[in-house]
DNA sequence: ACCTGAACACCGTTCAAGT
DNA sequence: ACCTGAACACCGTTCAAGT
């Protein structure tokens, strides 16, 4: 655990920077965006960018970890609501996470089955919650039981863009649900 | 077309050893392997190579082709054949194409949806062969009908490779097999 | 016709100096 | 404690000179 201690001022906003600089350049780049060029967006020096961010997947990290948290707390409700579908419901939002991101299914897709990898942590309140509900699913006979749940979120992430609607989801998850039944 | 004068008995020999390279190269670093490096293993120089193979895609197109051009005479066979389960049969076949390779998968992917891709008019072959044996299933009615031969196999191309055995077929294979069933 | 390698460009990364 | 930007390294690509 680091103990967080509060940033000082300057390096507070700076890191806001280097946010909002690194969230738009993903969306343009994805996984392989211009490291270098996310402190000139943000115009801070090249020494700032490593200090708040190690490597680029500690940036992109940083970037989707909203989107996941909100995933975990989608899954979390589902797990509550009894909702007899809902993983498949969870599995068509989560299909949308890499989507307006270029490139960025495939290296969540290796990063979630990577443990050493900057973006798995940020993925772990997600994977529980999404484990509970597979694992609910599997005992209610309603899924297959010979599927991980990690590994199943891998093969979904790495579902290829060009197969997808224009509102981002894919053309052949549906294909991939209908595998799941028993 | 291009007219396919024979090449002066050097450049025959160097290409040769550049294909060498690349396909010792390919398989330790997969698509993104260092291209400079393979002028180096294969003794010439860079120019060499540029001249041989304009960009890595060229190369690890011409790395893949006899793989392709085997799948396409496979699906060919199985055509032929009869076989009720060809297109079963086949995409395991496929699914282990990218396997030697690290990230070559999700290259391949997006190359076969990717008319102006190098590796593309590789794979044409492949496509036509498999399209026959895809539409015949569908004809039979043993597959769902709203499915494009091309897609589904970027999608079976895309499959992890996190999630494979050691004989390198995907664990998630028989799912997305599953799932093609009307 | 083809080959070579110097030269250029670009980008990632580090670190000494500064506040 | 944090920031800056010069400096270094690496790799991709081009092209003038050579056979």
């Amino acid at each position: 655990m680091t103990s967080q201690r509060p940033l000082r001022v300057d390096a507070q906003r700076n890191r806001s920077a280097l946010l909002n600089a690194g969230a738009q350049l993903v969306a343009i780049y994805g996984a392989e965006l211009p490291f270098e060029e996310v402190a000139r967006a943000a115009g801070v020096g090249k020494g700032t960018l490593y200090r708040h961010f190690a490597t680029r997947d500690h940036l992109i990290a940083a970037v989707l970890r909203e989107r996941f948290d909100g995933l975990a707390a989608e899954a979390n409700e589902l797990l509550d609501s009894g909702n007899a579908h809902a993983v498949e419901t969870w599995l068509r939002s989560f299909d949308r996470v890499p989507t307006p991101f270029r490139g960025l299914g495939a290296m969540l897709s290796a990063a979630l089955v990577d443990d050493a990898s900057a973006v798995s942590a940020a993925c772990i309140p997600m994977k529980v919650a999404f484990s509970r509900l597979l694992g609910r699913a599997q005992r209610d006979g309603t899924v297959r039981t010979n599927l991980h749940p990690v590994e199943l979120l891998s093969v979904v992430a790495a579902l290829p863009e060009s197969v997808r609607n224009d509102d981002g989801s894919s053309r052949y998850l549906d294909v991939l649900l209908r595998g799941l039944r028993p």
